[in-house]
DNA sequence: CGCTTGCATCTTGTTTTCTTATACAGGGAA
DNA sequence: TTCCCTGTATAAGAAAACAAGATGCAAGCG
């Protein structure tokens, strides 16, 4: 028998739904369902009473709740205590990001981090996401900041931040004025327009040719670079305008190098967001410390700019990792 | 984690020894060392120091060791304890057994196993090996004895006796004299002997044959039955002589309607028998009294006839179950 | 030294498990 | 009632996990 299947079971039972279960664990609906009657097949015994709206534990179910309950919360104290013996004490959460995710994001976080747990330390590193993914696999991180994750083979990613993307030019370009005077600018402003973006092949790049074809605008590059501080860069000797996400701006606006322009809500589908991703390895027991972090990055959405989708979608926030997705084989990884 | 993994590291630690611990889980040494190296390899620790010889458990492998051993021990517990309450008290084995497991064989097992458990009780039915699988599967049995059981869909079988077998022959025929001066015959006495047989397709029937041809004997076929009580009936009335498991024979040797001949010792191959196996659905939990019933089954062989192996190979019985196979897609069933 | 024993590793075929899509049932609203 | 909505079960296909056998490798032993 699955420990995890009796992990859901216990998580079935104590919410009183299969599918939040489900959520907090990670997994489809179906497979909750599934990993319940697997339990139940196995023991010849109907745990749950189906017949009843809502439905109710048998006299069996309750006794093997309890039972599973105590077990399941035996083996993670066991886990722990094993790992704790290795890292006698005090931990240390390894952190590799991707440069474009700013300090100033993070140092939030370790600092709440370092109160909440004041023995832990937390490490971070920035370097270019191959990196990150060869730390992360390699075990020289415990967790990974990416930007449009790529499942990959051993990894696994959970959903962080979604920045949303906005216009950046130089002070005196046409926008900075139409941004002051009308609040932001439509897609279709944009046409035309010389243009300074990602490398073809990174997935931003993609996301961007993306919504610019949806708004059907057809803007000038005059420069592709694999990097954001290139592209500020350039934006700010007067290369052109370009699109990135509002967060990595925030040094070039305060000493007014760059303005950010903000797209006025458009009728034409979803705005444009960089996806933020935390991903570990898969199949990998995270000490408690990582698993604390997890849940601070992810809780913590009280963070600064992060653009949160306005409401809703943020339900059944539990554990820390729900919603996540897992790798499937092959994918190329990219910078941004 | 699989609880069955962790069982696996337990009993390899118990037993200082991967392929004893695999042999004991009905597994191969390749899945017990893969487990253990998953656990290991979850938890980021070693727990076990190979870079030793004999190996030694880690710390960390010591500590796992006693919180693992114990938890395996609750959920035992509670599966027995939810299904106990099912069954509120005395258990009862329902055994399916083919027609040509005397009634002799099983009923010793039958009175050791009441004195063992004295609120068990043992429920055998005899029939077609086809609806013992038919039974078992449906779960009307919990235990089916079949003979050349083959692996089916569903299934786990626990191979349990070798019935040696032997040419009968009715008391007037010259074998009779032959086993009384000689002490049996040699395959090739057989030949051109008029032989009552089993049906083709039958795996007994190929077994026999197999064996005729390794010793380049030619029979003459008189008659074909699906059932050992036919043959048994034509040989009587002088039809011919069979090839039959010793211990099917008990009641007529008895009575001297028949008598068995053995083979002598022959240098070609190994001597005919036949294989008895005890079968059981799979993925499926088994209450303590079938396991307390298997184990009796097996252990118990010093029951009366059983032609054991001369030594060795009986090595490593421990848990009920060692050397089971269990199933592959498809099998065609056959009566005996 | 070569042999035997015991564990690890690789490969391969099968089984299991997961996900998506869809069906189905009960509860509530129109 | 009838329709819709929510929550769970089921089906089918894809992906991952698993197990067995073959083989490699290292240590003990004659």
């Amino acid at each position: 028998m699955h420990l995890e299947s009796l992990s859901i079971f216990c998580d079935v039972v104590r919410r009183q739904s299969f599918s939040q279960a489900a959520a907090a664990h990670s997994v489809s609906q179906s497979a909750a369902s599934q990993a319940v009657r697997q339990i139940e097949q196995r023991l010849g015994v109907l745990l749950i009473d189906r017949s009843t709206r809502p439905w109710r534990l048998t006299p069996e179910g309750k006794l093997f709740f309890q039972g599973c309950q105590e077990i399941v919360e035996r083996y993670h104290e066991l886990e722990d205590a094993v790992q704790r013996r290795q890292h006698p004490s005090g931990y240390t959460v390894r952190v590799a990001s991707i440069y474009s995710v700013s300090l100033h994001d993070l140092t939030g976080y370790v600092d709440r981090f370092q109160a909440l747990a004041p023995g832990a330390d937390v490490d971070i590193a920035y370097m270019h996401p191959d990196q990150v993914y060869e730390r992360i696999l390699s075990d020289q991180s415990d967790l990974g900041l990416i930007s449009y994750a790529h499942p990959r083979r051993g990894l696994t990613a959970i959903p962080w931040k979604r920045q949303t993307m906005a216009v950046a030019c130089p002070p005196g370009h046409r926008f900075a004025r139409l941004a002051r005077e009308q609040g932001g600018l439509l897609p279709r402003d944009l046409a035309r327009e010389s243009f300074v973006t990602f490398d073809r092949g990174l997935p931003v790049r993609r996301e961007i040719d993306r919504f610019l074809r949806r708004h059907e605008v057809d803007m000038t590059v005059v420069a592709e670079f694999d990097n954001i501080e290139n592209i500020k860069q350039a934006v700010e000797d007067g290369a052109g305008v370009a699109i990135l996400p509002v967060p990595t701006l925030r040094q070039e606006v305060r000493r007014h190098a760059l303005v950010t322009v903000p797209f006025r809500p458009s009728a034409a589908g979803a705005p444009l967001v960089r996806p933020l991703s935390i991903v570990h390895r898969r199949k990998r027991r995270l000490n408690p410390a990582v698993t604390e972090f997890i849940k601070l990055l992810c809780a913590g959405d009280d963070a600064p700019e992060a653009a949160r989708p306005p409401q809703g979608a943020a339900a059944s926030a539990t554990a820390a990792g729900e919603a996540a997705w897992t790798d499937r084989p092959r994918a190329a990884a990219a910078a941004d």
